[in-house]
DNA sequence: CTTGAACCTACAGTCGCTGTAGCTCCCATA
DNA sequence: TATGGGAGCTACAGCGACTGTAGGTTCAAG
């Protein structure tokens, strides 16, 4: 009874079989546990790593809110609350909000971006390099149609403090 | 006669002059020295870099790229181009049209998930952390409105090879 | 028993910087 | 001429979120 109830109850997954049901790459989870985003899972006498459902459900979590564009610390907190189901869902959506104005502002600097490089292409004759609309543009600022240039920003989420 | 000529035609700038005439930090004029898209300056008789406007043109051009968010790697291809300024500029604003494609594709992602983090917030009716309707929809993407997810891009404008 | 896919660890590389430690240099003022 | 302090120097680690590689071990099918 006891090992058969094991045996229905908590299904056993390689590393592979999470990568393969998640969309994750092996690598990636490895790299999620060496940041104690999943917890270290129980080991084959081989030291091979296997999970059970929690992890499976843990990963893909994880793995949908990064299609989301969360960063990792912002899903930590998540899956801090997850643990506290009967709190109050406010830190959560707070977390939301932030991630949803930090991908407005980015919009917001990419369409500025989207309306220059557009101009330079419409008004560059296409000569030589010495005429070149885009070639002048960069080489001054002066001929630039922006008064100042916000930084657009290279790495993902994280709001300047 | 030399020394007078000298003197007026080529200023020397030492690196933070450079820094703050470009908006650029001092370790980035290093690092843009080290990765080979800013020649090596001459040195002081104690190793101090001098530069002059040669070069803080160039310095210039790259800031001004940079803020249009290119990558370094087009900056250096647009960089060769202005060394041949008689040839054709088809390949200058090609690469600008990429990056523009780029930019754009980004767009689409990011309103895409504005979308998706704005109904998740509008239909959390914020309760528990349970009754959460961003957790919950992070937990499943059954309950997600997107079908599928296009990865947002976090390294910046690489086009995917 | 053999093969080969899947797994293991450890580490380097990506991009574009930024920050730090521990020096040396230069110039203005006293 | 001495001195103080700001500016410069090299070298290296760290960021975020992975990805790729080398060189080995384990496991399951045939
Ligand atoms: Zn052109
Ligand atoms: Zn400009
Ligand atoms: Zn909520
Ligand atoms: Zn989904």
């Amino acid at each position: 009874m006891t090992e058969a109830a094991t045996n229905t109850t908590t299904p056993r997954y390689p590393i592979g079989d999470l990568a393969r049901q998640t969309g994750t790459k092996v690598q990636t989870i490895r790299y999620y546990e060496s940041i104690g985003l999943l917890p270290q899972p129980a080991r084959t006498a081989g030291n091979q790593r296997v999970y059970g459902q929690d992890q499976l459900d843990r990963l893909g979590f994880i793995k949908h809110a990064r299609d989301f564009g969360f960063p990792l610390d912002a899903i930590r907190e998540l899956l801090d609350m997850t643990d506290r189901p009967a709190a109050s869902c406010v830190e959560a959506d707070e977390i939301v909000r932030r991630h949803l104005g930090e991908v407005r502002r980015r919009i917001g600097r990419l369409q500025a971006l989207e309306g220059e490089l557009g101009r330079m292409l419409e008004s560059c004759s296409h000569g030589t390099v010495a005429d070149c609309r885009a070639i002048n543009v960069l080489s001054d600022h002066e001929k630039c149609c922006a008064t100042s240039h916000e930084p657009v920003e290279t790495i993902p989420y994280r709001a300047p403090d």
